[in-house]
Parts: C-alpha cells; structure tokens; sequence
RNA sequence: GGGGAGAUACUCAAGCGGCCAACGAGGGCAGACUGUAAAUCUGCUGGUUACACCUUCGCAGGUUCGAAUCCUGCUCUCCCCA
C-alpha cells in the first residue's frame, strides 16, 4: 500500500500544480511515474536537485520511479522558458551528455526490490518510429489550435519558433503515452515550466487509449534576495564533482540565508517535519550557529558527492573561515593541502621566475591573472584585503621562500571567500 | 516619404571647448560590525615601469594650442506626421 506521495510534497511545499484526481490515484495502489532530464550538458546541476527529489520522495511513497533521460527529445530542444530558437547538439556529444546524465541520476535512487527504480531513453521508442507513423498516430490526436494555446509556444510567436521547436510537445506527449502504455507509468512529474507538456502527454492520453493519466509540477525555486537559485559568479552549481568540487558546493549550501533556509531544506533533504521543526527551533535560538544551513549542506553534499568529501569540504572551510594560522597550514601534509583546497584556483610559477622572491603584486596579477590587473592589486592591497598563508600583507610585502609552504607552495587571499595557490615548480 | 530626438564606462544617467578617466544612482569588490548572514557605515570600481604618462565618451575624418563637448560624412536606435 502505498503512503501519501502528494500529502509529503505539500508539507514540503514542493507542489506548484496538480491534476485533480492525481492524490487519490496514487493512493490506491503502487504505480509508476516519471520525470525527464535533459541532456543539455554532461552534468545535471542543483536546479535538477528539485526534480531528483521529487522521484525519490515518489519512490519513498511506495510507487515506481522512471528517470527519463531525453536521448530523443534532447535532439528537439524543449522551447518552454526559452526566449530564442535553440542551437541543436551533434548526436556524439548528445550521447556522451545522456551517459553521464545517467550515472549521475543512478546515485538517488533504489534500483532493488519491489518497486525498484528505472532509467529509460526515449530514443528507444523514437528511433524505430518513423516520421510519417508519428504525424499519423501522434499528430492526428492533437490539433495544432491546442499546441498553439501553450505559453510556451504562444510567448514565441511574436519572435517565432521552428516547427522542430513547436512539435516538442508532442514529442515529449508521446513520451508519456509510450511509458503509460507499456510501464504502467501513470503520472508525470516535472518544473512549472513543464505543465503545458505534461499535460499535451495526458491529453494523448486520453484521446488515443482512453488510459488515466495525472501530472504534478513543482515550483521554480526562488532565493529571497531576487537572485538566481543555482548560480555564483562561476556560473551553474554542477553536481559534477570535475565541474564544482565538493568544496564549492558545500560552501553554495552553507552560505543559504537564513530566509531561504528553512525552504531548502524541506525540498532539498528527506528530514522528517518534526525533525526540520526540532532545527528551526534551534535556530531560532541561536541563529549564528546556523544549524540550518549546516545541516542542509552536509545533507545535500553527502548525498551528492560522499562522506569522505564532506569531510574535506567541512576541513577546507573551517581551516579557510576559523580560527586557524599560517601554522596550521603548514602543519598540513602536502597530500592534505591539496586535497582541503581542491577547487580553489591554482597557478604554477618556476622556481627560475620565483628566483628568491617575488612582490606581492605579481604574485595576485602580473604573474598569475588571480586578479585582473596589477592596479586592481594594488587596489586591493590597499584597501587591506590581501593575505598571505592567512596573514593580511601590505604593498611592499615580497614573497620569499620562507613563506613557501613546504618549499613549493603558498595560500594567497583576497577578502574573506576568495583563495588562491600559488605552485613554484622545481 | 516628411519632421524630430538620441548613441557616454557593467547598467541607468549627467556633462555640451580646457578645472573630464568623465557628477550621480544601481550593481560589483573590499574594510568595519557580525553569524563566511541581513541591515548599516566607509573606501574602491580604465590601464601602466604611477605625484606622470597611455587608451577611452557609436564609427571615420576635420576645426582648434586644446574636444566627450564644435563641423562633415557614415552606421544604428527611438519618437511624431503621412
């Protein structure tokens, strides 16, 4: 039997949508559902998170998970949120994007037991489907007065939409029709953005098998502050540990702010209501702790990446943001250093270039490009900004190989968030 | 087709012959405070071999001792009338 999906979104307040009928339907018994992910990018990032948890929660509930990755429909190209005509990828980076898409859906969820999860590709369904069977058994169920009432559609009549772009709906309405058929799937999940899709798919549906078929759409995640959610200056939030190391995304999560935080964590971590109750309590207490935001990136970085790298990240960030000294530094082991400031940008510098200094100017930019100019430096220097293996170093500062670390390297900061290694090769 | 307005640094927006590397606002960065927060206060926000020099105010020329500011042409944008 399964327990109440809908009932744990909503407490959560991860239901931007819902069919009618979609809560009872899935309390009656164990059914599949699923979600797409596009392969855009050889990553999923934290925006994809949302949708992760949801199939989790979905499989929590007792129903079967099918994590679709869009081998057919990422050589449409989706036009819902988009403003222009999408660029289309080559097939070989398309399949390199679906394989490791794949891997990184793989690590959520449960591919044992009863109501084990699945991956599919809809390019197994499309790839022996010819064009003329598609406008034949697809097409003719949908009319084209419909596919044009959709924002999506409608936003881009104006700048205009290719007809590759306009049929993406079907495409996507085939997709569920296909799971519906033949895995039993009979609910599709998704972001706001994907109701008008969704629900072309319910409505083939309907008109071509008479089947029962349900949606549900959870919000766009919004910061408080108007920000983006999922973007740094560095762009998206990868969970690719290659694209932002575990460190960077710890520090994404940690630096959660306090309105925010109590958000994330309901949608991004499967704590139970009383426990997220139990941390809001304490942090109401003693908010400069910040246990919410502590827990909700440990969570997430756990899950994402593993223990091991949490426990780098947590080191990185208590040696970069606490109490510890240039001694502390140089009491890390080469192996040690290297594996806390994974992430933080690095610059190799002969040891014939170092000769037996180097000032502190070249050493932020002339030599390494950490900042843009020298002036920005000297700037910067000026305004006290700039430290040494933890120590704040004025203009006339020149780094000697006294203060290599281990003869070879140097941490180089700016501000309180922005570090910088600096190599010398032997 | 006719008439008018405009193009200035990341964005908005002053300046209309020398005092302009260019007011101000936003954004960004940093400092203080703090909780690696918010709010607040302060500084910075073209480059360099730095009390000077160099490159910048749509593009290309010109006038002048000297132009972002004046003239000519070009490109683009907006508005009004038909």
């Amino acid at each position: 039997m399964p327990t109440n999906f809908i009932q744990e979104l909503k407490w959560r307040g991860m239901i931007h949508d819902i069919m009618p009928g979609t809560e009872e339907a899935l309390l009656k018994e164990s059914v599949g559902g699923y979600i797409g992910f596009d392969p855009t990018a050889d990553s999923l990032h934290i925006g994809s998170l949302v949708q992760i948890m949801t199939l989790v929660h979905f499989q929590k509930a007792g129903h079967k998970p099918y994590a679709l990755v869009g081998g057919a429909t990422g050589m449409v190209g989706d036009p819902s949120g988009k403003s222009q005509e999408r660029n289309l990828l080559d097939e070989t980076t398309l399949k390199h994007n679906v394989e490791c898409v794949k891997l990184q859906l793989e690590k959520f969820l449960d591919f044992k037991g009863e109501n084990a999860a699945e991956m599919v590709n809809n390019i197994d369904w499309f790839c022996n489907l010819s064009f003329l069977e598609f406008i034949r058994d697809v097409g003719k169920h949908i009319s084209v007065n419909y596919m044009m009432a959709k924002d999506s559609v409608k936003s881009r009549l104006e700048t205009g939409l290719s007809f590759t772009e306009f049929s993406y709906q079907l495409v996507q309405g085939y997709d569920f029709y296909y799971l519906n058929k033949h895995k039993r799937c009979i609910v599709q999940l998704g972001g706001s953005d994907q109701w008008g899709n969704i629900v072309t798919g319910t409505e083939l549906i309907r008109r071509k098998g008479g089947g029962e078929a349900y949606a549900v759409t959870t919000p766009l995640i919004k910061k408080a502050d108007g920000t983006k959610f999922g973007k740094t200056e560095g762009g998206n939030v990868w969970l690719d540990a290659k694209k932002t190391s575990p460190y960077q995304f710890y520090q994404y999560w940690l630096n959660t702010s306090d309105d925010d935080a109590a958000n994330f964590i309901r949608i991004f971590t499967l704590k139970t209501k009383k426990e997220i109750e139990a941390l809001e309590k304490e942090h109401a207490e003693a908010p400069h702790l910040r246990v919410l935001q502590k827990v909700l990136a440990e969570d997430i970085t756990v899950r994402v990446h593993n223990n091991e790298a949490l426990k780098t990240a947590i080191s990185a960030s208590n040696i970069l943001f606490g109490k510890s000294t240039a001694d502390d530094l140089k009491a890390l082991s080469e192996e040690d250093f290297f594996s806390v400031f994974e992430g933080v940008p690095q610059a190799r510098i002969s040891q014939a270039e170092f000769g037996k200094g180097m000032s502190i100017v070249e050493a932020m930019a002339g030599k390494t490009n950490f900042l843009a100019s020298n002036s920005e430096a000297r700037r910067e220097l000026i305004a006290n900004a700039i430290s040494v293996n933890k120590e704040k170093v004025d203009e006339q500062f020149v780094i000697s190989t006294e203060n290599l670390i281990n003869g070879k390297y140097i941490l180089l900061g700016k501000g309180k968030k922005n570090n910088y290694i600096l190599i010398i090769e032997g």
